[in-house]
DNA sequence: ATATTACTTGGAGTCAACTCAAAGTCAATA
DNA sequence: TATTGACTTTGAGTTGACTCCAAGTAATAT
């Protein structure tokens, strides 16, 4: 698969997949003899699962990291565990702030559409 | 309320107190007559209202645009709304974005475990 | 009266994560 | 054979969101 298939199939630009193979997010592509990326499935796997992670917000140094003790082969599984177990409460934190201010919104939605509606005269500007 | 003790209460610092205000992210704060900033509390309001949206991931981008049509007074209503709405939507996304990876998490973490445990030696090297 | 401390400003610097530009190579087509 | 288009590299530039610095002022403590 060329750079610009994987472009389309995982919806990151070139550019971003040359540059997370740089540095060393995801495995350097195998290349055809005149020097061209022809990706395979694992490195397609891995742009799949960084590309998961970082749609949640994940750091580029906390994954570089995991992708580092992976290449350090099995004896690094219990450390890869704590880094995710890690990451994970970290994600339900940001859960918890994105719900709080996801029910904010509602209520503010709903004064927003009493006032448009002309039910609610008595709009305080407040924020 | 001097500068310190609202970033002591909202936990952000002085300078990102002052950064908000230059770019109408907040009100710009009243100042005694040595034009040294003394909080009131709608500006309060303002700077929590910020925080849990800032907290969220929201932009400086939507917020500014946000406070800008606040000030353009209550004509803006509608418009708001629908900015609120738009940006609610974004966070339901975000919401399923980390759930789904919180779920992928789960799942490496339980094949982490059993490795760990030795209860896993067939372990294929995958991401 | 001087020193300390907390504030003020404008503007520069930093960091993460891309994003773009320039110059070059290679395979395929007109 | 020449051109086209997709790729390559290195390195610089951009964006968003702060964060820091230097120089200055004002109120308070010694």
């Amino acid at each position: 698969m060329t750079i610009s298939e994987v472009s389309k199939k995982y919806n990151l630009t070139p550019d971003t997949i040359r540059y997370y193979e740089k540095i060393g997010l995801i495995p350097k592509a195998p290349r055809t003899k005149s020097g061209i990326r022809d990706f395979d499935d694992e490195t397609c796997r891995w742009i799949e699962f960084i590309k998961c992670m970082r749609s949640s917000g994940m750091s580029i140094d906390v994954l570089t990291k995991y992708v580092e003790l992976f290449r350090q082969g099995k004896d690094t599984a219990g450390e890869r565990k704590n880094l995710l177990i890690e990451q994970r409460n970290k994600l339900l934190k940001k859960q918890e702030e994105i719900q709080a201010t996801i029910q904010r919104l509602d209520y503010k939605i709903k004064i927003y559409t009493e006032i448009v509606e002309g039910k609610r005269k008595d709009f305080l500007e407040e924020p």
